[in-house]
DNA sequence: AATGAATGAGTCTTCATTCAT
DNA sequence: TATGAATGAAGACTCATTCAT
C-alpha cells in the first residue's frame, strides 16, 4: 500500500512532537521511529517542513476533539457553576495543545503555515474560543446573563484561561495554586455575566 | 575604552534580536554586525548564550521602561474610561514585548534563563500584571469598584488584554479590528468591576 | 558495497596515522585522504575518536601480526643463539609498535581506549613479553637454562629490549651501534640464563 | 627587574606541566596562572613552546637533580643487596621523570627540542644509566662482580627498570605488585653480575 | 616593557537533502 | 518506490599571536 509509509511517517512525526519541539526533530529521527530509511520522507512529503506541519495538524486535531465532543451544558445550575464549568474546561483544552503551539512560536514560518492550516485567528482556529462562546451564547438566549457584545466577553473569559494556561505551560506551579487561581478567575466573571440588577449602579454615582 | 566592544555587541545582538528568534542569531551573524572578529564575542562572554541573554534582558528593560514610567491614573474619571485606558495601556505594553516573548518560547533554555532574570512568575515578570493590579487597588482603595479578590481581578484584565497581544503578534490582523474589541473588552469588564448595585442579584434567583 | 566508505575511511586513518599522532590528525585530513567528504565519518563512527581508535587497533593487529606468527624456535642451537634472536625479534617488533604507541602517549583518553582494546597491562597488549616469555619456558622446560622466575626473567629481557626500540624511536641512531647495543645485551644476559654451573664457570669453555 | 617576570613566567609553565600535557597547556593559562597579562610571553620567548620547552628542562633538572646527588654506595654489602638498590633507585627516578616524558612523546616537536637541550641519547639525558653504570663500574673495579661488556649490563639493568616505570606511569598497579616485580628483577640479575662461579655447564654442552 | 583586547584561521560536529541502486 | 550512503554548507567555539596604548 503506497499510503501506509505516508501514514507511518506522520505517525511518527506526531510521536515525536510530543514531547520535543520541532526545530529538534531531525528527519533522521523520524525516519528511525518510523523505522524507515532516510529518504522516503521526500517520496511522499515535499519537505521536511511539509511532513511536520501535517503531524502538527493531526496533533492538534486529535488533542482537540475529544474536548470539542462534550460541550458543557448550558441552562442547568448556577451561573456560577456553569461560569467555573466553563473555565475548568478551557483550561484544560490548552493544557494539551499550549505546549505545542508554544513550541511552535519559537518557529515562525512553521507557526504561520500551521495557522493557515488551523484557519485564523490565531492561537487555535477557534478551539478556544467556540465552546466559550457557545455557552456564553446559550445562556444569554435563556436570559441567564446579561445581554450585550458576545465577543467581548467571549474575549474576556477565553484570556484569562490562556493566561493561566500559559503559566502552567512555561513556567511550573503547584496545582493546587493553579486551582485557586482557575476559582478567583470564575468568581470575578460572575458579576461581568449576571443580568443588571436594577439597582442603582452607575460609576459616578458617588457624586 | 575597555567596554566599547563588549557594548557593541550587545547593541548587535539587541538588534538582531528585534526581528529574529535568538535561535536563528549566529555567533557569525552577531560580529558581523558589530563589524568585530569572530572571535570576540568568547572575549567578552562566556557564551553566544550569555551574549544572547544580556541582550535580551537590555532590550526587555528597554522595551518595558518607557512604559513603567507612567502608571494610569487611578480615582479621576469614570470606571469605564479608567478600564478602556488600563486595557490600551496594557496591550501596548504586550506589542512592544510579546514578539521578543514569543521568539524566545521556542528555546526552553534560554526562556528559562531569562525567565530567571527578569523574576518568575513567567511572562515577563510583572510587567503586565503591575500596572493592572496597581489601578484596580488604588479604585478600590477609593471604593470605586468592587472590593474583593484583586488577584483574580487583575488576572481577568490581564489575560484578556494578553490573548489580543497574541492576536497581534502571531497573526496580524487590521487596527481598526483590534481597538474594537480592545473596546468590548473594556465594556464587558465594567460590570465586573462596578460595586454592588444593592438590587437582588444572586445567581441562583431563578428557584 | 556498503562497507567500502568505511573501510576506506579506515585505510586513510590507518595511512595518517603511520606519521602522524592522533592529535595532529583533524577530521577534514582523514575525509581528504579517503577522497571523501567532510561529513562521512559521522555516517559510520560515532566520532572522530572512534575512527581514529578502530584504525589504531588495526594497525596495532597488523604490524603485530607478522612477528607473533613465528616465534623463536627453543630446544635447539646454543643458549646464546638462541637469546640474541629473542632480543632481535623483540626489537624488531619494537619498531614496528612504539613510534604508533609513543604517538599515542600524548593522548590519555585515546591511550586508555586503545589499551582497553588492546588488553592490558600497557604497552600493547602482552605482544611484548608473550614471545619472549615463550621461549624462556620452553627452554626451562628442556633444562636449559636455568630454573626460576619466569616472570623477572622476561621483564629483563622485554625491558633491555624496550630501552632500545624507544632508544631507536625517539632519538635516531646509526644501526651499527644498534646492532652493536643489541648483541650486548644478548651477551649480558646470557650468565642469567644459564643454569648453575656449580663447577667453575665458563658458558663456552667446551671448545 | 628585567627577569623577574620570565621567572614567573617559567614558575606558572613549570607548575602547569606537573599535571598537564603540554599540548593542553594554553598561553592564556599560563599567563593567568603567572598573573600576567596575556602578551607579555612574547616579550621574553620566542614562543609559546620555547617557553614550554624551558619550563620543561627546568623541571627536569629539578626532579632529577635531588635523585643525582645521592648515588648508592658500592663495595659494601651483598652484591644481591646492592643490585635491589639500584633497581628500587631506578625505579624512583622513573616514577619522578616519565609522567613528564610521556605527555613529551606526543609532541614530537618539542620532544625533539626536548632532548636536544637534555642532551642525547634520549630519556633523560643518560640520568637513568649514570647512575647505574656508576654502581655497575665500582663493583666491577672491587672485582665483586663479572667484569665484562659495562654496557650491555648497564642497558639491562636500565631498560628492565624502565620497563617497570612505564608500566606504573601508563597503567596503574598496586604498588605490592611492583614491588614484587621489582624484587623478581633484582634477583634476576644476581646471576647475570656474579663472578663466573666455575662448575661445567656450557650452553651447547647438547652433544 | 607590560597590557589585554582583537584577530581569524582552524577544529569538530550536525543535518537536510540528493541520488544511484 | 524504498534505500541509506554521501554530500557539503554551516555552526559554535578555541587559541596563538599581534599590536596600539
Amino acid at each position: 500500500m503506497t499510503h501506509e509509509v505516508r501514514a507511518r511517517l506522520l505517525d511518527a512525526a506526531e510521536a515525536l512532537l510530543a514531547d520535543r519541539r520541532p526545530a529538534a526533530i531531525t528527519s533522521r529521527d523520524i525516519a528511525r521511529a518510523a523505522a524507515l530509511s532516510d529518504g522516503v520522507l521526500y517520496n511522499h512529503f515535499a519537505d521536511k517542513h511539509d511532513l511536520l506541519l501535517a503531524a502538527l495538524v493531526r496533533r492538534f486535531e486529535r488533542l482537540t476533539g475529544a474536548h470539542a465532543a462534550d460541550p458543557v451544558a448550558a441552562g442547568t445550575g448556577s451561573i456560577a457553576d456553569g461560569i467555573a464549568e466553563v473555565v475548568r474546561r478551557g483550561h484544560a483544552i490548552q493544557l494539551a495543545v499550549l505546549p505545542m503551539l508554544a513550541n511552535l512560536a519559537g518557529d515562525p514560518a512553521l507557526l504561520g503555515r500551521f495557522l493557515v492550516e488551523i484557519h485564523r485567528p490565531p492561537l487555535g482556529g477557534d478551539v478556544f474560543a467556540r465552546p466559550v462562546r457557545s455557552w456564553l451564547a446559550a445562556e444569554q438566549a435563556a436570559g441567564r446573563i446579561r445581554a450585550g457584545d458576545l465577543e467581548g466577553l467571549t474575549s474576556l473569559v477565553v484570556g484569562a484561561v490562556l493566561l493561566q494556561g500559559l503559566i502552567d505551560v512555561l513556567g511550573h506551579r503547584p496545582s493546587s495554586d493553579r486551582d485557586a487561581q482557575l476559582s478567583a478567575i470564575a468568581a470575578a466573571l460572575v458579576p461581568a455575566l449576571l443580568p443588571h440588577s436594577g439597582g442603582p449602579d452607575a460609576p459616578h454615582r458617588h457624586a
